[in-house]
DNA sequence: GGAACTCGCCAC
DNA sequence: AAACGTGGCGAGTTCC
């Protein structure tokens, strides 16, 4: 038996389908000249670090290796050189065996020049997968991403040409060089409305745990707030987070970002608590490796030398800070979430059993999927599928009541819009009216609270500079 | 000279 | 017992 609602299903795409391609006819507005300049200033910076590699001893020994074959961009002549040459072990390798060269590996070599080899890599990549692909698909000043329902595993979606998926947020300088280029029409203003924890939400809906959804009914409440504390032993912070709430000081919030992106979210994921112990000391709280001896860091709440507090809670080393996050995933997976721990053993034995999933939405999965795969695919389509709809909805009132404002594009729990300034109270009214009333009576298995985000570009500004709305 | 591959890196 | 899910894309490289 297919699922019960798979033409919704299919209706569901079908209509999303149309949606998305009234988005990508609209396209966003591209500022060709800045990014002409951007580019030009990219250029200068990857020229001075590639004159600093070569006048270093790593940059000779590269150009006696490679002669006038010499390419800083080639990772193939870098492992040789690194590797084979100089003789380094490999701490790290890639999934086909070879020494790593990416951004870690190179950091944990412990040779300064590398530096040069990581800024050339981050300037090419601004340079020439966003800024240079803009210009190249822009048509009259615009790009026209492409959106498309048919080539996931997940039921997710994808964007390509230019993909308006991955462009760069999180790291200042990439996202104000690429970010600064895109715009809305003329006397408009970019709008991104933000699912708040889709994947979180639509999880819930599978597995039904109490504790989880109190979390999600209860605004109150603060789920990688709480699992920042347990992880980071924050008891000796208690005056701080009674008072004033964790989200108060800046240096425990970053923690809780920590908890949440180097715990929690990987945790869901099907990551284990190694890799986790591991990634939380190097990426998010920069512990040093082996041993911590006191002085090592300063008392928290710097977060950046975290280490001194933890050796104060007993926990002396990387080793220790492991076994630590060992107990602490016990806990969230066996006490506090056990209820969503025992579904996922469910949900993959049934699979085991019959070869097929399906999704809330109405697809089915079928096919040989790892255990991961099993517990990621329904959750991640269906928490796409929540935003697709609303998409659709928004798509279709935008036309029926003739505005001027427009759907130009979609980032899984997102989506995007060119809007004109004496409409925006209404496009972001509609929108939540959309995601918070009707799509729960559409997806009657909706059993947590749905909220967005939504937050506002400048009228004619661009979408580097946006700021949440205020009503 | 183009197809297919690996690797690295950006997003959610 | 085993161990992070999904995409797109550029550069370099190898193969035909």
């Amino acid at each position: 038996m297919p699922p019960q609602n798979m033409l919704d299903g299919y209706g569901l795409l079908h209509a999303g389908t149309l949606a998305l391609a009234r988005a990508e006819r609209n396209g966003m507005r591209i500022d060709v000249e800045l990014c002409e300049r951007h580019i030009g200033d990219l250029r200068s910076k990857i020229i001075e670090e590639q004159a600093k590699l070569s006048e270093s001893q790593l940059g000779k020994d590269w150009t006696k290796k490679y002669g006038s074959d010499t390419n800083y961009g080639s990772d193939t002549q870098l492992s040789s050189l690194i590797y084979d040459a100089y003789g380094m072990k490999a701490g790290k390798r890639t999934a086909k065996g070879q020494g790593s060269t990416d951004e870690e590996a190179l950091r944990s070599l412990g040779i300064e020049e590398l530096s040069h080899v990581i800024a050339i890599r981050k300037y090419s990549k601004i340079e020439t997968t966003y800024l240079g692909s803009y210009v190249r698909e822009q048509v009259n000043g615009f790009i026209h991403p492409s959106f498309s329902l048919h080539t996931t595993v997940t039921y997710r979606s994808s964007s390509s040409d230019p993909n308006l998926q991955n462009v760069p947020v999180r790291d200042e300088t990439a996202m104000e060089y690429c970010r600064s280029v895109i715009f809305a029409r003329k006397k408009h203003r970019i709008v991104e409305v933000d699912w708040k924890g889709a994947e979180v939400s639509a999880a819930a809906c599978y597995h039904k745990d109490p504790e989880m959804i109190r979390y999600l009914k209860d605004p109150k409440s603060d789920m990688h707030a709480d699992q920042a504390y347990v992880l980071f032993k924050l008891q000796a912070f208690d005056q701080i987070i009674n008072s004033k709430g964790l989200k108060s000081d800046p240096d425990l919030y970053r923690l809780r970002q920590a908890a949440k992106n180097g715990f929690v979210f990987p945790e869901f994921y099907g990551d284990y608590y190694v890799n986790c112990a591991s990634n939380l000391a190097n990426n998010w709280c920069k512990l040093p490796r082996g041993s911590w001896s006191p002085g090592q860091g300063v008392p928290m709440p710097e977060v950046g030398h975290m280490s001194d507090h933890l050796i104060r809670q007993g926990i002396t080393s990387l080793d220790a800070f492991t076994e630590h996050v060992k107990k602490v995933e016990s806990d969230f997976w066996n006490k506090r979430f056990r209820v969503y721990n025992q579904w996922r053993k469910n949900w993959v034995a049934d699979y085991q059993d019959k070869g097929w999933f399906n999704l809330l939405t109405g697809f089915r999965c079928q096919g040989v999927f790892d255990k991961n795969q099993c517990i990621n695919y329904p959750v991640q389509g269906a928490a796409f599928h929540w935003l697709l709809w609303s998409l659709v909805q928004v798509d279709r009132i935008s036309r029926q009541e003739k505005w001027d404002s427009r759907l130009v594009g979609e980032v899984h729990d997102s989506m995007l819009l060119d809007v004109a300034p004496e409409e925006l109270e209404h496009v972001v009214a509609t929108i939540r009216r959309v995601a918070k009333e009707e799509l729960p009576k559409h997806f009657p298995w909706i059993i947590v609270p749905i909220d967005v985000e939504v937050k506002v570009g400048e009228i004619d500004g661009p979408w580097s500079r946006m700021s949440p709305y205020k009503d």
